[in-house]
RNA sequence: GCGGGAGUGGUGGAAUGGCAGACACGGCAGACUUAAAAUCUGCUGGCCGCAAGGUCGUGAGGGUUCGAGUCCCUCCUUCCGCACCA
């Protein structure tokens, strides 16, 4: 028998064998050589800017970076195929504590273990033949860039939006350093490091994030997963109501007045008791000899408590008499104060009218503490009994023992006529408290950017003026084993003089939160070796808004967050002409294992340098982007690399299939128009369907289709030998190769350009789809009887229903189903399917 | 506790309410080979059957429909987020 296969023809040269590691070297050559993948600011194109997160340097690039950055980058290398000039940048988030701990344990250079790690990741990078525009690296750890990181504090700063402040703040005890509130997770731990954190009164650095609260609550014209924008949202954690002040009597005579944040004031007239959070200023006045002890106690006991503890939500109610009472503006009641530690110091004003008739935790802490409960609405078409409630009665019926109120229903209006009654009588007002706090940026670090301030003693806090930028972080610096910053053993550093009075002055020693270097970043990729700004605002606005944003999910209230109010207020300083900076995002999944993110950190990754070696990287994109859905992400274990096998050898299939075309012998191009429109069917589907694909991100059913057809074509040639001499031939496998070049780029182009083409395959446009070319001539009905499917039958397409169940109902089965009778009941859906009901 | 996603062969996964398991991996058999590798061909969800065929089958149980992996209800498992925010 002769070979079906042309791959195994004997005549076929050995040197033509698909050889990945020596095309991908060559091609990746070529390509940086004719810098094909700069993108330039002025290229007629339309613009297409396409990010992915700025990773951290942590060493080498293990197997969860290179689905990261493949599914980016077959993205990005799609959109440039569809007519798009596209910007794909990387670089390095550089500054952090992984470098700063290397330091401290291994004694080298923070600065030199990072930039060994990028050079290495670099290295790794260009393995995998991806579109990054090397051109425009950005280092954050490199003082060309930390320079305008300093910068744009100041510009923060002298807008008011830097400002220093003692507040209560989230001490990391491993890491020694204050976290933002985003990095504390809410199970109380360091997002970093998983240490449980503490709280410390200390003075820091902040930025007014809570000033763009109602505008980071707007997301204009973004496409961004709900999941994402629910998160932020409820971070921010809006919430709109009153302020209303109660009076109290204090035991010392006098009469405070001290508001409480409620969003139900139409239950005003409910409060039967007052509550204070256990870290309470007022406290210490507001206690009664006679409860000082109880008290004392019980404030002991809350500080005890870790975060965790204290906001189960399970747990009972807890809390002490201060015995002060308080006094209600609405109907001047005296209600007993009590402290609990379900009422944070941290939200509102740390007080709270109790209302246990329609909030359900004063509910239960009214039934734990024999507190009296008092209905303000009732329920419509019945009456319920304060004594016999079993649950608070929230958001229902009307309004009862609430004087001029009553018969009000539960509404917004009605909420809208207590506050105006307030605000008349000027015991309240109409407020709307967030749960957003400022960002705390300043770190007790070394490897971060410097904060361009000094203190002087007579100035105070001066900031060090533009031209004296940037101050330059100590490369030589002695790490003391107190795990302290070295910075404050640095009188280099340190000592300085007052800008303003040219007298001695101390510079800050703490450095910048990393997650502001990353809040910037993909501006200074606009315009990355601008050495006389931060970047050009017409250079920005030309390429931002960012198209295509991909990164994790897990920094959808870090860094998400960080950037949209970074963002925002550089549009009021006048720097920018756009409020929100990515107009599109996309979560990848992540690669697991053991159920776990594989990160260094973490331990346990997966080196993709060997794969690459013996499969090569076209292999090593197309096997990861075919392991499932992009934003699925897969679990790795020891079977996961089998699957690799089945992409390199399609691969191979593809040069082979290739190969075969050039190996025929001349002269015998025996073909038929009907063969002809077979290859264009199958070739125009195709492109329908890989297409759709790879602009959804699935390219997993994008990989199978094109497997599909080079199948079907493999099959066509065994069959049809003198096929290759075709156009339609022809066309086909240069659709193959078209469709195939955003996932695997180096086997695509050296095909190409054996195929005889002389400029690269990456700038062609996509084939158009032709919807003509693609329509079947006969299609196969299903036919069922009962919902069962008991035979088939091949119909031309477009033939009347009439005529297709005529057929039908002659064929043997269903006649024989039928029997005498008629059939109950014939759906038909067109060219599809038949079911007879008998 | 609340909200969202997921649960399909031995494995990764595919299926606008219309042939469940595409495409692969693995397995079995065969071709080529002195042999092996590579490559190619065929088969490969379970059960019954020599076969034709039948029958069961998408986490569990109900429902809607001529027809359900897909829609609805209840529940289980798992992942993610939130969790006393007044």
């Amino acid at each position: 028998m002769e070979p079906q296969n042309p791959a195994s023809t004997p005549e076929r040269a050995d040197s033509n064998r698909y050889n990945p590691s020596e095309i991908e070297q060559k091609w990746q050559a070529e390509w940086e050589a004719k810098g094909q993948n700069h993108a330039d600011d002025n290229d007629p194109r339309p613009r297409f800017y396409n990010l992915v997160m700025f990773p951290y340097p942590s060493g080498d690039l293990h197997i969860g970076h290179w689905y990261n950055f493949t599914g980016v980058d077959v993205y990005g290398r799609y959109q440039r195929m569809n007519g798009y000039n596209v910007m794909q940048p990387l670089g390095f988030d550089a500054f952090g504590l992984p470098a700063e701990n290397a330091a401290i344990k291994r004694g080298v250079q923070a600065r030199k273990w990072t930039l060994s790690n990028i050079e290495n990741m670099r290295r790794q990078l260009k393995t995998m033949g991806g579109i990054w525009d090397w051109d425009r690296e950005v280092v954050s750890c490199l003082p060309d860039y930390y320079k305008w990181t300093e910068w744009l504090f100041l510009k923060l700063y002298e807008a008011g939006l830097a400002y220093r402040a003692k507040a209560p703040v989230n001490w990391c005890p491993n890491d020694q350093t204050v976290l933002a509130n985003e990095q504390v997770l809410s199970d109380g731990t360091c997002e970093r490091c998983g240490a449980v954190v503490e709280k410390r009164d200390l003075e820091q650095w902040f930025f007014k994030i809570t000033a763009y609260a109602d505008r980071l609550l707007e997301y204009n014209g973004l496409e961004w997963p709900e999941k994402t924008m629910t998160m932020q949202k409820n971070w921010i954690g809006r919430s709109e109501g009153a302020r209303v002040i109660f009076n109290i009597n204090a035991p010392d005579g006098e009469t405070i007045p001290v508001p409480v944040f409620t969003t139900r004031p139409d239950t005003l007239y409910g409060v039967t008791f007052f509550l204070l959070a256990p870290e309470h200023p007022l406290l210490d006045r507001l206690t009664t000899p006679e409860n000082r002890a109880a008290m004392t106690e019980y404030q002991a006991k809350a500080r005890a408590e870790s975060e965790i503890e204290r906001q189960s939500t399970d747990k009972t109610k807890t809390g002490v008499f201060t015995g002060s009472y308080a006094v209600n503006p609405i109907n001047g009641e005296q209600v007993p104060i009590w402290v609990t530690d379900y009422v944070l110091m941290g939200y509102g004003t740390g007080a709270v009218m109790g209302v246990p008739a329609h909030d359900q935790r004063d509910f239960e802490f009214a039934r734990t503490m024999n507190l009296p409960v008092k209905l303000v609405y009732q329920p419509d078409g019945r009456e319920i009994n304060a004594d016999e409630m079993t649950e608070a009665l929230v958001h229902e019926g009307s309004v009862v023992n609430s004087g001029p109120f009553n018969g009000l229903p539960d509404s917004k209006e009605t909420i809208q006529k207590f506050i105006a009654f307030l605000e008349e009588k000027g015991v309240g007002k109409a407020e709307v408290t967030y749960r957003l706090r400022d960002w705390l940026i300043s770190r007790q670090r070394y490897w971060g950017s410097p904060i361009p301030m000094v203190y002087c003693d007579t100035d105070g806090i001066v900031p060090v003026p533009e031209d004296q930028l940037p101050v330059i972080l100590p490369e030589n610096v002695n790490f003391r084993p107190d795990g302290l910053s070295p910075l404050k053993y640095e009188p280099d550093f340190i000592n300085t003089t007052c800008p303003k009075c040219g007298g001695p002055a101390r510079r800050e020693t703490d450095t910048l939160d990393t997650f502001m270097c990353s809040s910037w970043y993909f501006l200074r990729y606009c315009d990355p070796h601008n050495a006389e700004a931060a970047f050009d605002k017409a250079k920005v606005n030309h390429w931002m808004p960012v198209d295509q944003y991909t990164g994790g999910p897990e920094h959808a209230t870090l860094h998400l967050l960080y950037a949209r109010f970074f963002t925002k207020a550089l549009y009021d300083l006048g720097l920018l002409d756009f409020e929100e900076p990515f107009r599109r995002l996309f979560h990848q999944g992540m690669i697991r294992s053991e159920g776990k993110k594989m990160s260094k950190s973490r331990g346990k990754t997966v080196a993709p340098d060997a794969l690459v070696e013996q499969f090569g990287a076209d292999a090593v994109r197309s096997f990861l982007m075919f392991l499932g859905p992009f934003d699925q992400g897969a679990e790795w274990n020891d079977k996961t690399e089998q699957l690799l096998i089945g992409v390199s050898r399609f691969l191979n299939r593809v040069w082979n299939l290739v190969q075969a075309g050039f190996n025929a012998p001349a002269g015998e191009f025996v073909t038929t128009p009907e063969i002809e429109k077979e290859i264009r069917r199958t070739t125009h589907k195709t492109i329908k369907r890989v297409e759709d694909d790879l602009g959804h991100w699935a390219f997993n059913t994008a990989l199978s289709g094109l497997m599909e057809f080079s199948n079907t074509l493999g099959e066509i040639a065994s069959r049809e030998p003198g096929i290759y001499g075709n156009p339609a031939w022809k066309e086909a496998i240069e659709t193959l190769l078209l469709l195939l070049a955003p996932l695997s780029p180096h086997i695509t182009e050296e095909l190409w350009h054996q195929m005889g083409h002389d400029d690269t395959i990456h700038v062609q446009r996509l084939p158009a789809y032709d919807p003509s070319l693609a329509v079947d001539e006969v299609t196969t009905v299903i036919i069922q009887i009962n919902g069962k499917v008991r035979d088939k039958l091949e119909i031309p397409v477009g033939l009347d229903e009439d005529a297709v169940k005529a057929a039908v109902l002659a064929s043997p089965k269903v006649a024989q189903a039928v029997g005498d009778g008629h059939p109950k009941k014939v759906i038909y859906v067109p060219g599809k399917l038949i079911n007879v009901v008998v």
